[in-house]
DNA sequence: CTGTTAGCGCGTTCAA
DNA sequence: TTGAACGCGCTAACAG
């Protein structure tokens, strides 16, 4: 391994002036500054990490904690944060938190043993004071898809409210009057905001939602395990309460899926005799037939924000308070929804 | 931050003492260790791995490159890797390649700057000869999904003739006896393999796949873009051929899935008309309908096999040569392909 | 069993 | 404009 000392000796010149050169900064001479340059090519010389994050106290580090990298919605938060790092010298570091709080404080607690300053958190569980805590020790800590109104100016969110409208508005367009919406009753959010937006969108058109339109189950959230059983029993609980509806609004595109599975395996037809609408816009909602109509979550940008974000808090002298970075979703549209024609 | 003379001066003892209770070696007093013990838990110390790299010159980082973490299959190595690594104290750093070799010895570099000796690299274009000189370079480095010769001892891959011949075995139980294949041709050896596979299989029940029932395009890999565009352009030229065959073998899911969209859209079902079979195993192979017969890729238990290989390679002293580390791919039975009578 | 010393590779003073 | 000296937090070698 070449060290600094190396090239010094070997540039017959001091250290410093070496570091001012792969620093680029203090005053070096025009040809001393060539000839170091020069021989630090030759010599393959790279700066150890390791002992600069020592002295300067600071490790070049992103890192990411979300529940499961191999789920495609959290590695595009890893390959947002990665593409964002690429553009200047950072690395980026990840942890899986598997929704576990206890875990997640683990994996953050580990990360800062690394001097890493900046953090992209997906955090749906972690409460708001041990997060607020969290925040107050790391500089560069950046809350993505989740909303803290004491920590705004760290929040990287989804305005889900809208994304609700936007599905309700969307179908009405298309002709439809009477919906239906399948989602989850747990602790997380998400869904509470996108049923309110139906319910908002239906609301400014003089339309209700009637509530034995909606199907939650107690004992699920978004991660629950088996999406197909749990659709299937969604779908056979809504058919049973004979209500009646043309389209039907689910949490997310996993669930979109499974819901015209379970409506494929019932032997009705998508679009045609119920439509499905979808959020997320995940690859899958694209190659599944018919594919999916959903609203799109831009994650990767997102991801890529928070990470220049969580930069700019640490590096740039100027805060970045009073507001919040709240994205819009948009619509897709594809073929799981029916036109309707209005008499 | 705590650092160990906080700890020591506290305990009212030397750096050094805290050193080994922190490491568990050494020789340390019962009634000291305790004491120590319980003061670094007070002041909630955590050691500087920054300064550990420094001086033991070796960090306890594994890293990982792959072409792109938002695709599932790569998103499941990094997910393998973590789990394997979260056992120990090493933490997972990343970087996406992009399939680009020049990107590839980026990534690898800048991971090395940073002391990173245990390395998971998903490498199909790196020249061997690059590749070689790296692992000389680099203790801990390992293959995943690709095989050289060479360095055998590193490589953790998939046999993918078997799962060719897995495929063609479980056509023909079903009653296929004509087949075609939808696949790339890249450098990319996979689809060689495989398809070579399918030969073998139907070579020992006495049957040929003639050239005309193989579909392959020159201008595109594994990674081509519009994917559905691909399988439609590959099942139209296949029916124009008019060849005859009951059953369709793509190169893995997402192609499997493209062919099953583009025979959808022509009218044709699945699997009554004709049957698909994939290969890889993604959630989607799951989730579509109807749901795919496929070929199953252990992804996330190679890839943390893997990390535990690496990690023996860098800290045990018995050397791990003489052998490779082949896994062998599974038949899961869904629901696309038919069962046809065999007269 | 414990403490002292030295040094990992680098950036940052402060003098020259 | 350049160099020498110091220390970041820690481990290893040695001394006691």
């Amino acid at each position: 391994m070449v060290t600094i000392k190396d090239v010094a000796r070997v540039a017959g010149v001091s250290p410093s002036t070496v570091s001012r050169v792969v620093r680029g900064q203090g005053k070096v001479g025009k040809k001393c500054r060539a000839k170091v340059q020069k021989i630090i090519e030759e010599m393959g010389y790279r700066p150890n990490t390791n002992a600069r994050a020592l002295v300067s106290q600071r490790a070049e580090l992103v890192g990411i904690v979300t529940p499961a990298l191999h789920k495609p919605f959290f590695g595009s938060i890893a390959f947002g944060a990665e593409k964002a790092s690429r553009l200047t010298s950072y690395q980026v570091m990840m942890r899986n938190s598997q929704n576990d709080p206890d875990l997640e404080v683990d994996a953050i607690n580990s990360l800062r043993e690394h001097g890493c300053e900046n953090m992209i958190l997906h955090s749906k569980f972690g409460d708001a004071d041990t997060l607020k805590s969290l925040a107050d020790k790391i500089p560069g800590l950046v809350f993505i898809n989740r909303f803290l109104p004491e920590m705004a100016s760290r929040c990287v969110w989804l305005d889900n409210v809208s994304g609700g409208r936007l599905a309700a508005d969307y179908l009405f367009k298309q002709g439809h009057r009477e919906m239906a919406i399948v989602s989850f009753n747990s602790n997380n959010e998400d869904q509470i905001d996108r049923i309110n937006g139906v319910k908002q969108g239906l609301t400014a058109r003089g339309l209700t939602l009637p509530e034995a339109n909606i199907v939650l189950r107690e004992d699920a959230g978004p991660d629950v395990n088996n999406m197909q059983e749990y659709c299937t029993h969604a779908v056979n609980e809504l058919l049973s309460r004979d209500v009646s509806f043309t389209a039907i609004i689910a949490y997310n595109d996993e669930m979109a899926i499974g819901i015209m599975n379970a409506l494929f395996d019932l032997g009705k037809n998508v679009p045609e005799d119920i439509s499905v609408i979808g959020f997320d816009d995940l690859d899958i909602a694209q190659k599944c037939r018919p594919a999916l109509t959903t609203i799109h979550y831009p994650i990767v940008e997102m991801a890529e924000y928070a990470t220049k974000l969580s930069l700019q808090m640490t590096l740039e002298k100027e805060e970045v308070i009073g507001r919040t970075h709240l994205f819009m979703p948009t619509i897709v549209e594809r073929k799981s929804v029916k036109k309707i024609d209005v008499v």
